[in-house]
DNA sequence: TGCCAGGCCGGGT
DNA sequence: ACCCGGCATGGC
């Protein structure tokens, strides 16, 4: 079995599927990978929260919404007027060029969807891969700062390697399947929040304390 | 209290 | 092709 089948089932049998993305609706998993970036969830759920509590969390309301009106509704994710501008960039893109429908964006597939998503000032690789796999279902691998970290620490990566870099060593390794996909991106995420702090690490707890890489 | 959280952009080398 | 400063709130 190859090192990346192993870590996922390590991950899984000791903490189980994590039922991922936290969000109602396709575009509310867009959003909140807009609001994530470097930020922690609680603080995205508070600005979600007021989204939806003036209605606003809908593509033709964002998109007629004035800048500083959505800045204020985010302010508790933090950035809030920079991502004011990223998502009104992303719903600016959205219904102008999919008349608001993500199925339209996602139909294209996942490369030329991918392509498109990047193209959007405010969505780089990471978010980009978010919205893919946990708003359209299709099977891209999502790293982030945890994936790295975890993959560091255990000798599986090193500090150099970039962020396509990464992806493609998954993506390579592994069937591309969007459940299996969805399923280790959120562990690696538990994982990391739990057992592979920076501050405060518990390594004698981690389901990854004597994984060896041997195998590769 | 200071540090951190599910990045990304733009300008400079 | 990298490197870096800037962006900001809330919890521990």
């Amino acid at each position: 079995m190859s090192v990346f089948r192993e870590l996922f089932e390590r991950m899984y049998q000791a903490l189980g599927p994590q039922h991922w993305w936290p969000g109602e609706t396709p575009f509310e998993v867009c959003v909140g990978a807009i609001l994530t970036q470097n930020t922690n969830w609680q603080n995205v759920e508070r600005a979600i929260e007021n989204l939806k509590k003036h209605g606003a969390l809908a593509p033709r309301v964002l998109y007629e919404m004035p800048l500083e009106e959505l800045a204020v509704l985010i302010r508790p994710a933090g950035y809030f007027r920079v991502k004011a501008k990223r998502l009104k960039n992303f719903v600016r893109f959205l219904m102008e060029k999919y008349g608001g429908r993500l199925e339209d964006l996602f139909a294209q597939g996942l490369d030329r969807a991918r392509e498109e998503l990047l193209s959007v000032s405010g969505i780089g690789p990471e978010t980009a891969d978010s919205i893919l796999l946990y708003a359209g279902g299709l099977p891209t691998f999502v790293i982030d700062a945890y994936t790295k970290r975890i993959l560091c620490r255990h000798g599986l990566a090193t500090e150099e390697m970039g962020y396509e870099d990464l992806r493609e060593r998954f993506m390579k390794h592994l069937p591309h399947d969007a459940e299996l996909f969805n399923e280790y991106h959120a562990l690696f995420v538990a994982v990391g929040k739990e057992f592979c702090r920076p501050r405060h690490p518990r390594c004698e707890e981690c389901p990854l304390r004597d994984f060896s890489p041997e195998k590769c």
